[in-house]
DNA sequence: GCTTCAACAGTACCT
DNA sequence: ACAGGTACTGTTGAAGCG
């Protein structure tokens, strides 16, 4: 009987001292499948030492009584031939423990892939794509299993991939808690989760709301819910940080267990810190929150805004440390249960734009769907990686503690300043993995110093004078020409479709995937963690790209063009289509990189500084880079004033007007008018709180939370203003959920967000900082007329 | 003992 | 827990001053 599947999970037991792969799919018609796969047998390589022969390796391993199978097979490593033993053996638990075993033997000299876990071993080796469809050729099992799908079947051969761009229709279930304590943090040892709040994709949405703070029937009427509709895939935010394990140990405290999964266990913990919920995939929408850089403060009403599912202006939003004092009243709780079912609103609605980009971005890098938010951009390009190599034979390196030792990046020129009109930026596309291609730059066709070159060649790169053979092409160059093509493939398709189409769709989400692997390449090679890393690759990347801009920027004076700005792989030239026209011609022949103007400013301004500049884009728009309006670490009020002046200044061409505005928002600011959440200024915790060096504002305001009894972490964003009072500005910082407009200084304010932030563009007209504060005389003139 | 100032710490940005 | 290059603010402690 053969079974069409969508993999959807994976993970495997060991039954009777056997290993099984247990894969959950949902089938063409529709059907929630089990297979259950027991052919596949674990194993790792060993390599002998210099003339030890593997044949005797392999004799010496036959002594140990675990292996199943050992023998020795033609591998690659960093593209060098190497003979290698393969053992195999029944418990893949086992496998770190034997490898080290192994590894003590005399002849070995490094064992191999004994870190790459079972379950990943098995979607490599028989090129099985999560997220992806499947034929397999199965049967009926002989005994019942108590899981909660229509069919379990046993594989009778390995899946094959079936190439595919449909999804099924998936299940998706979202939900959001409230746990309540009377002050500070709650804790699952005794805090009750006094709201949960679910919505389903069918439409429907339910809340279960304890009575008396017994949260024990919240939990159980959740779990008949969830056991109830079934989902494949469950969303929250922060869900596997905080929702999860809270609602899992609260379940223990009342002696139950946490039931969500397809097979009767608990949630867990798992690689890279994502939670497994067996035979579904829990995905946690936070974990996606980093590909939008422009949402600043990744809360769950900040990304929903963003994305357009629901306005934070429309919205109840109730800050953490209020919800006891809600919960508490009966006429306030109403409000908490509104914000939390808007919660699960959001999370719902924030699903429907990242769960085509998630199912995508599994299915390019391999990687299962639950662990692929979770796992840090280096491991996903790392496993995409892995998934290639495999097919060429080229043994994974272990991943090693490595010193640090920086090495030189990329060009950046110093910007002509003042303002500039028709300006049009020339960039190069995708320089990294272009010039990686074009050089054939890769751990495999390095060649080190001392070594002699091959017959065919090499690549030698400027500056630095690292060589890479030009023949046989690296799997850098084998990879990044794949991602390349496939991105220009899918994007000429999508020109032919209609944007609404769920084809459209999940085709767009599949070059955005793309797109999000290409352009870590170059930043996974200089990666110390890194498997494959080797700095000269890294190193000799950015040598040639600080050759081909310097190249491009002497070409272009040549055809007299001035250069006003570029940064690594950019030219901000005069708008001349004639003279770019021969420009990228010229590159074209002599540098064999395509530059193409990527916009055209009507007008932009800078400053003396590098990375800063505001552009005026033809339609109107500011196109605002590296100043105060982008940053997340200002006052909201500060960036707005920031943006108003670069708008008239840009427009209108009016600094005069700019600095009226300035003296307005100031006095606004005087008078407390300001909206008091424009005054808060965040900042990140990069480490604990007992590892910094030096006082600063975010860290003593973080210290006061703690005291609160709010547990921090680092990576928190803390949101703070400056009170009024003595000494230094961290002796004046305070959370501001904790802190009264009354006890602002807004002289603060005034001196320290405004000025700088208006003085940084208006500097540009000579307007000084005095002459941006409101003059007295206006005051003395309100005055003359009220009397 | 006070002010001044350069070095440093820290954060967030650009490509 | 993908890279290096850059701007900028506030803290710190030594230098400079009298």
């Amino acid at each position: 009987m053969k079974v069409s599947f969508w993999l959807l999970d994976i993970n495997y037991e060991v039954r009777n001292g056997k290993p099984e792969i247990w894969l959950w799919g949902i089938s063409k018609n529709g059907e929630r499948v089990l297979i259950i796969d027991q052919s596949f047998t674990p194993y790792f390589y060993a390599v002998p030492k210099e003339g030890v022969s593997p044949e005797t390796v392999v004799e010496q391993i036959r002594s140990f009584s675990w292996v199943s199978q050992a023998r020795t097979v033609k591998r690659r490593y960093f593209g060098k031939k190497v003979a290698a033993v393969q053992i195999f053996c029944r418990n893949p638990e086992k496998i770190p423990k034997y490898a080290k075993a192994v590894q003590k033997l005399d002849g070995v000299k490094e064992c191999f892939e004994d870190d790459i876990r079972y379950s990943m071993r098995y979607l490599i080796d028989n090129d099985v794509v999560p997220c992806g469809w499947h034929e397999i050729e199965v049967e009926e099992p002989r005994e019942k299993l108590d899981v909660k799908v229509d069919h379990v079947y046993v594989a009778k051969a390995s899946p094959k991939h079936v190439e595919s761009t449909l999804t099924p229709e998936l299940k998706i279930l979202g939900f959001s808690i409230i746990c309540y304590s009377s002050k500070g943090m709650p804790k699952p040892e005794k805090n009750p989760v006094v709201i949960i709040s679910v919505a389903t994709n069918d439409g429907r949405e339910r809340q279960f709301v304890a009575e008396s703070n017994d949260d024990k029937p919240v939990l159980e009427a959740f779990m008949r819910y969830v056991h109830d509709f079934d989902p494949d895939i469950i969303v929250g935010y922060g869900s596997n940080r905080q929702d999860l394990p809270y609602l899992t140990k609260r379940c223990q405290v009342h002696g139950i267990r946490l039931r969500l999964d397809r097979i009767g266990g608990e949630p867990h913990t798992s690689v890279y810190g994502h939670v497994s919920i067996t035979g579904r995939a829990n995905i946690d929408l936070y974990d996606f929150a980093d590909e939008f850089a422009e949402v600043k403060v990744k809360n769950l009403e900040n990304l929903a805004d963003y994305l357009g599912v629901m306005k934070r202006s429309e919205r109840t939003i109730i800050e953490d440390v209020d919800y006891a004092e809600h919960w508490e009243s009966p006429e306030k709780r109403k409000l908490l249960l509104k914000f939390s079912a808007e919660n699960t609103r959001c999370i719902m609605g924030i699903a429907s734009r990242i769960l085509d980009f998630a199912t995508q971005l599994s299915s390019l890098v391999g990687l299962p769907l639950d662990h692929v938010g979770t796992a840090a951009v280096g491991f996903r390009v790392e496993w995409f990686i892995i998934k290639h190599v495999h097919k060429i034979g080229e043994l994974v390196p272990k991943r090693r503690e490595r010193p640090y030792t920086p090495y030189a990046g990329a060009i950046v020129l110093p910007p002509k300043p003042g303002i500039h009109e028709n300006i049009a930026v020339l960039d190069f596309k995708s320089m990294y993995p272009n010039i990686m291609v074009a050089y054939n730059i890769s751990p495999d066709t390095y060649i080190p110093p001392g070594e002699p070159p091959p017959p065919s060649g090499f690549f030698e790169a400027p500056e630095v004078g690292h060589r890479f053979r030009k023949e046989p092409p690296g799997f850098y160059k084998e990879i990044l020409t794949y991602l390349i093509s496939v991105r220009d493939k899918i994007r000429s398709q999508l020109k032919s479709l209609s944007p609404k189409s769920v084809e459209y769709r999940v085709l767009d989400a599949r070059q955005k995937a793309v797109k999000v692997v290409t352009n870590a390449s170059y930043g996974y090679a200089g990666w110390i963690g890194a498997r494959w890393y080797i700095k000269p690759v890294a190193e000799a990347a950015t040598a040639w790209g600080r050759s081909i801009i310097s190249n491009a920027v002497k070409i272009a004076e040549k055809l007299g063009l001035t250069v006003i700005y570029g940064d690594t792989d950019s030219l901000f030239v005069k708008h001349e289509p004639e003279k770019i026209e021969k420009l990228s011609k010229e590159i074209g022949e002599k540098i064999g990189l395509e530059i193409k103007p990527d916009k055209i400013y009507t007008r932009v301004l800078f400053t003396e500084a590098k990375k800063r500049y505001c552009g005026l884009l033809p339609n109107g728009q500011l196109d605002v880079v590296g100043l105060e309006v982008v940053r997340g670490d200002w006052a909201t009020v500060a960036k707005k004033v920031q943006e108003k002046i670069l708008e008239i200044v840009l427009k209108e061409k009016s600094p005069r007007k700019a600095v009226e505005y300035v003296h307005r928002v100031i006095g606004e600011i005087r008078e407390k008018k300001t909206p008091f959440r424009e005054l808060v200024i965040w900042k990140s915790l990069t480490r604990p709180l007992d590892e910094y060096a030096v006082r600063a504002a975010h860290v003593e305001a973080a210290k006061l939370l703690l005291k609160e009894g709010w547990e921090i972490s680092t990576g928190d964003k803390i949101g703070y203003v400056i009170v009024a009072g003595e000494g230094k500005l961290y002796e004046r910082a305070k959370p501001y959920v904790l802190a009264n407009y009354d006890e602002v200084d807004t002289e603060y304010y005034v001196q320290k967000q405004i000025l700088p932030a208006a003085s940084r563009i208006l500097q540009m007209f000579n307007v000084k900082k005095e002459e941006l504060l409101p003059p007295k005389t206006a005051e003395k003139t309100k005055l003359t007329e009220f009397f």
